[in-house]
DNA sequence: TCTGAAAGGATTTCACT
DNA sequence: AGTGAAATCCTTTCAGA
């Protein structure tokens, strides 16, 4: 925000904050959505103040934004992994460019040996998957595709549970 | 949520969502306090079925919450650290246990060396801080405290910017 | 499942304290 | 900096297509 975007901060102009725009930073940390009558009637204030003091912490850059936790996996979306050997002229590097510039690509893997490259899709559907992976045979980079859909899947540190 | 809180997944029966649904995610994901009306306007519908399209993506799980991004920096709050030296008969890893249920502990690094343990604080303001640090000199466990308030920091991938 | 309208709330503004 | 009331706007529900 000052140095430039390289993720430092100096220590900002203290903003002032009292007891009541702090009640109301962790309730709407729960809740986003949280209507400002709400709000109110939890820090014992009438609706009008609360909407100025909100203003106000988004102004002086307190709350930099609302944002709503989606999951994509209840969205229907899926995981697949599609495995690709590249022609005899093509090198690896140059269709990762390739594959980055399709959206539904969320991760290249070059591999050491057989195939060369594993590639990570998320999609809506598998009609979705097979536009994605056509699209991907289209490049003229590929021999041979062969693709995996994830039926389950885990990760550590991903507990958000309520 | 099926199988244990251990952060794996199966695949969901699909619940189908159409296009207009998508949008509707893609919109409350940049801005979880979007009104109604306006997200309405922008998918080309009346008010009344974007409010039910919501509704039924919170009830199906799409939708897991709503979070409010708050700077604690921009907040005010100021980030110390408190050098601690130990009597000889504590061992480090019982003032640790002590220091986690204090809840503006951040870190706990112990050290090999002098001092012997250095804690990572967050509070709102020097009064604040001075009672923290009482408090743990309070414990008995230390002989010595130094603190030191962080003027600046940085952290690689912190670039939240818009 | 949408539109349009109506009822019920919520938000914001303003005069006053 | 808060209250209470007024005006505006938003949300939700319901009849009809």
């Amino acid at each position: 925000m000052a140095q430039a975007g390289d993720g430092s901060r100096a220590t900002p102009r203290a903003a002032r904050l009292d007891d009541v725009d702090r009640r109301l930073l962790d309730l709407l940390r729960r809740d986003a959505r949280a209507p400002v009558s709400e709000l109110a009637r939890a820090v014992n204030l009438s609706p009008g103040p609360v909407s100025r003091r909100i203003d106000r912490l988004e102004r002086i850059g307190v709350i930099k934004g609302y944002v709503t936790v989606v999951d994509d996996r209840a969205a229907g979306d899926l995981d697949a992994f599609t495995e690709i050997r590249l022609t005899g002229d093509t090198e690896t590097g140059e269709l990762e460019q390739l594959l980055r510039g399709i959206e539904e690509v969320q991760n290249v893997f070059t591999i050491a040996g057989d195939p060369d490259v594993l590639v990570r899709l998320r999609v809506h559907d598998v009609d979705h998957l097979q536009r994605v992976v056509n699209r991907i045979r289209r490049t003229g980079r590929t021999t041979h595709t062969k693709t995996l859909i994830v039926m389950r899947d885990w990760a550590r540190g991903e507990d958000l549970d309520d």
